[in-house]
DNA sequence: GCGATGTGTGAAACCGGTTTCAGCCACTGT
DNA sequence: ACAGTGGCTGAAACCGGTTTCACACATCGC
């Protein structure tokens, strides 16, 4: 099929380990001869195997991403960071999707051990901490992201909502609101209890009346019928903040739909800054994650452990900020 | 580090071959011998290293994927559809973004051919018909997702705009509309071009007036800006075809910045129907593109070209059908 | 009772690179 | 003239699996 470096040595009239040396720019090549092998490497378009390689060194550049699924808008800009910064260093990533599929999850781990991975960065509460420890046996770094503490070996990268959560009540309360509705993500879900207690804390806090407190999930119809549940009832709050901008959005199509205007009528925040926040009818005010930066800094964070001979994690601590757009206004 | 086949062999009392033969389930093995290796194998939580398993084999259970940008909408479900179906038949993918970068996508080319996939498929026209020619040489099989005419030894698949296209004409002329202003992609973009084409022959079918036909590129400011030079002038439509959703979500910002309503005054319809289409205010009318679809096929058709020994390529059409919702109305 | 067939296993070659080790040649210094 | 050194190269072992080949043993049919 493809040629071999052994090809390639005969037809260039050297060993292979020559081949090799030229190749890798390693030890001294005389001119002559690197010419001669690089012009039968053109020839040939010789690619070298890197299976082979990989099995050779007993490297394998190779890095592990574990998302729960790809259409959900946070990961994209997470996704980039990490491979770009994988890149920068000359390392590939294999994207895993769990898909919140339980046996899945478990290919997926079989498949990165075998692969060989160095390290893997897991991003997705989707997958359980004995689970992962599997891959901690098998002597591969391991970064979690926003899934709570974790053990000693592995790297942590925590975003901090306090700073963003905390500008968000005072844009509210500073608009003159006393009451804010707060729509949360899913109650088996660290961040979301995080930012559910940070919100209710910090509502309080400044005399603003958390009510209600609703749990949904992550997705928009979620927020769609949580604020369906919330109308029905007549004493009404004059703002929401959404555990995301997903159940934000999510929450203004319902909002729309029995005619409550916004901002007018009700202001909406939400978490986390996607894409798709400022397109929002009206644009969507929200707490921005650094999604970007969470990619790079849990690369750096993988790059990092690997290189000391200890294997101790380490804990890495992103800010968020209040970004102010046309979903939220004074109270009526 | 972790443990070699010999390990397991010697520990079980059998051979290595003995160990594979287990552990991949061909030929005969007594239940006794069995037992014993696989626990062996639970004991010394032993993971097989596929990279020797592809240097032995001489196969290599990989696709390549290669998309333009992660972030946009359009790509997650194609990503999706694609993995899905490679999972499914045991066989792994490597995603690869060229972010529009010439040596990158150089580099990510070198990269799949040393990786030894079995097929590319490739989604964006980023990337040229020569290099592409490279992976061909190697013996890879290739698809290329709506880049227009490829050659004969490549699987295409082209989305066919056409039905979509005549529904949204046929809606929006019912709708009494007499002209209609058309926001396309970049020239340089066979997609774009084929797309422009059928709406202004679709429009002047119909006897409406396409005018004006503006060329525009992907991204969200570019359908902003396209509407304010629109908009300058006092002639207006009643009516926008964007050759996107994310045009088109830009061009109903600046609309609503202009005070102009949707749909009351002015109709918009997008192409691709990106999750986000329905959660637009309104909910934006556009012309589906089955993109899950578009990956399965995408891997379906490198499949089955793989399977013959006569590599030669195949021509896939995925239908488009309008979606409408709430952005298009009568014409005032 | 004997060849044919089927089951179960090990030795060794092999995949395509990398790397160690050893050696050659041409200088340099004395 | 000879040891020492630096530049350059090849032979061969090695990485960790898979697979071929050979062979042992049991069973079956006639």
């Amino acid at each position: 099929m493809s040629h071999t470096m052994r090809e390639v040595a005969k037809r260039a009239g050297v060993s292979p380990a020559t081949v090799s040396r030229v190749l890798n720019k390693t030890s001294y090549i005389s001119v002559e001869t690197q010419r001669r092998v690089l012009e039968v490497v053109r020839q040939l378009k010789y690619f070298k195997n890197v299976h082979a390689r990989r099995l050779a060194t007993g490297r394998s550049d190779l890095f592990g991403l574990v998302i729960s699924e790809i259409a959900n808008p946070y990961f994209p800009e997470v996704i980039r960071g990490f491979q770009a910064a994988a890149w920068d260093r000359g390392f590939d990533v294999i994207l895993c999707n769990t898909q919140y599929d339980q046996p899945r999850t478990k290919s997926i781990l079989r498949k990165l051990i075998e692969s060989d991975v160095r390290g893997v960065a897991v991003m997705t509460s989707s997958i359980d901490k004995p689970t992962v420890s599997e891959l901690m046996d098998a002597g591969i770094g391991v970064v979690f992201c926003n899934v709570g503490p974790a053990g000693k070996l592995v790297s942590t990268i925590s975003i901090d909502y306090q700073r963003g959560i905390e500008q968000a009540i005072e844009h509210i309360a500073g608009l003159g609101h006393r009451r804010a509705a707060v729509i949360a993500g899913p109650d088996d879900n660290h961040t979301a209890i995080t930012i559910k207690d940070a919100l209710v804390a910090g509502l309080k806090k400044r005399n603003l009346d958390p009510f209600p407190v609703i749990n949904s999930n992550y997705h928009v119809d979620a927020g769609a019928s949580a604020v369906r549940a919330m109308l029905s009832t007549n004493d009404k709050p004059t703002a929401i903040f959404c555990g995301s901008d997903l159940i934000a959005l999510g929450a203004m199509s319902a909002l729309e739909e029995a005619g409550a205007r916004i901002p007018e009528d009700i202001s909406v925040i939400g978490i986390d800054d996607i894409s798709f926040a400022f397109l929002a009818r009206p644009p969507l005010t929200t707490i921005r994650v650094p999604r970007e930066r969470v990619g790079t800094t849990a690369f750096e964070a993988l790059d990092r452990m690997l290189k000391l001979k200890r294997r101790k994690g380490a804990d890495y601590y992103l800010e968020t900020e209040l970004v102010v757009r046309r979903s939220t206004s004074t109270a009526r």
